[in-house]
DNA sequence: TAGATTGTTAATCGATTAACAATC
DNA sequence: TAGATTGTTAATCGATTAACAATC
């Protein structure tokens, strides 16, 4: 890998379709690919897929393409999946538990270790196998089972409250599906995924035809 | 509204942001709002907003700033938010449950008119007051209730098939959430929404810390 | 009027696309 | 060797940021 200055956010979003690819392409039986059907499974130029991995060092060869399963391998270190993540989901409603059931984070190793929820009707209660436990519980629980991620699926007026919970429990990073804005140290990692978005840009796109 | 030429996705998908703020500026009784205060509220520079939104007119007063009911109702009509789209969700497992009883569709304008899955077992039931139906009626249903935005959350391996089913039907647009690259005519507006790649990024960056 | 804030143009920054030498 | 395909540099395109005139 080289000195990985100057990724950009669109790159580092591509490499999990990478990921995915080559792993269907590895169910498969394909040895070898080249940018080319990456890019045409994709709906991306082989140019930039191309561009894309070699920010991050050679893994083809001249000629032939890439070898498929040293190049997942080689992705899936770029993504930092290897590191196996444990992850916690706070607040168990219907998207808490949708996530807690989503078998796509099993594919990409991720580690479902904890759920929490407020509410005591919820709390005791199991989901896909995983025992849902009290919000107070938290700090004691991450520190234990070393939780990294913490998914955060409460409504917005309690997400803040959740987000320093989770940066004070100590977790790497959060995922967050409340629709505000947080506020976290900077040193913390933080992704938000506002489902009203896609849905809205359809709208303007349908307006438009 | 000026020509509306380039206006760009990154602007496209920052309009729901300012709408949400603006409708909870407008709950707060505020009636004049600046883009210092909206990208405070947002983490958006207020270069950035009046960018966004001086191209698709002159939605403010100079040295006043913005009326916070007009501006909503600009922004909710550029989204197309006034045309209370009649959505339909497709495939109603945990994700599709989830995605039923989203409240938050319900603020931005969307009307949940039908639900749908093959499973006998889940036909009949009811979601969020909306009756599951079988997959098979699907054409019939969207033309009766005029459905316009149909929304992807089967399985990857079927995702294909419903997006065939629901461009047959009619309808404007479609919301994937199945991991997979989508065939569909070049007229068809999709929106996919993959939830890997959140998920992914961050444990790119919490690997990088 | 003075102060505030928009809308717009110009400058910069970043990402994609094109082209092609290197090489398997 | 000839053909194929990567990796990289240069050119283009697009988006953000800076600056400021217009004006409320």
């Amino acid at each position: 890998m080289k000195g990985q200055v100057n990724i950009s956010k669109a790159t580092i979003d591509r490499l999990p379709l990478y990921f995915r690819t080559l792993r269907l392409a590895q169910d498969e039986g394909i040895d070898i690919i080249s940018s080319d059907e990456l890019g045409r499974r994709l709906g991306i130029t082989p140019e930039q897929i191309r561009k894309d991995l070699a920010s991050f060092g050679q893994f083809g060869k001249k000629g032939v393409g890439y070898y498929v399963n040293e190049l997942k391998r080689n992705v899936g270190e770029i993504l930092g999946l290897n590191n196996h993540w444990n992850i916690a989901v706070v607040g168990i409603g219907h998207l808490g538990a949708a996530l807690a059931n989503y078998q796509n984070f099993v594919t990409l190793g991720f580690n479902l270790v904890a759920l929490f929820d407020q509410d005591p009707n919820v709390i005791g209660t199991t989901v896909n196998h995983v025992k849902v436990e009290d919000i107070r519980d938290m700090k004691k629980i991450v520190k234990e089972r070393n939780i990294h991620i913490g998914i955060i699926a409460v409504p917005a007026a309690f997400a803040q409250g959740v987000a320093d919970k989770l940066v004070d429990a100590g977790v790497k990073g959060i995922w967050n599906f409340a629709p505000i804005k947080m506020e976290v140290p900077e040193t913390m990692h933080i992704v938000n995924e506002d489902l009203s978005i896609g849905l809205s840009s359809l709208s303007y796109h349908i307006t438009r035809k």
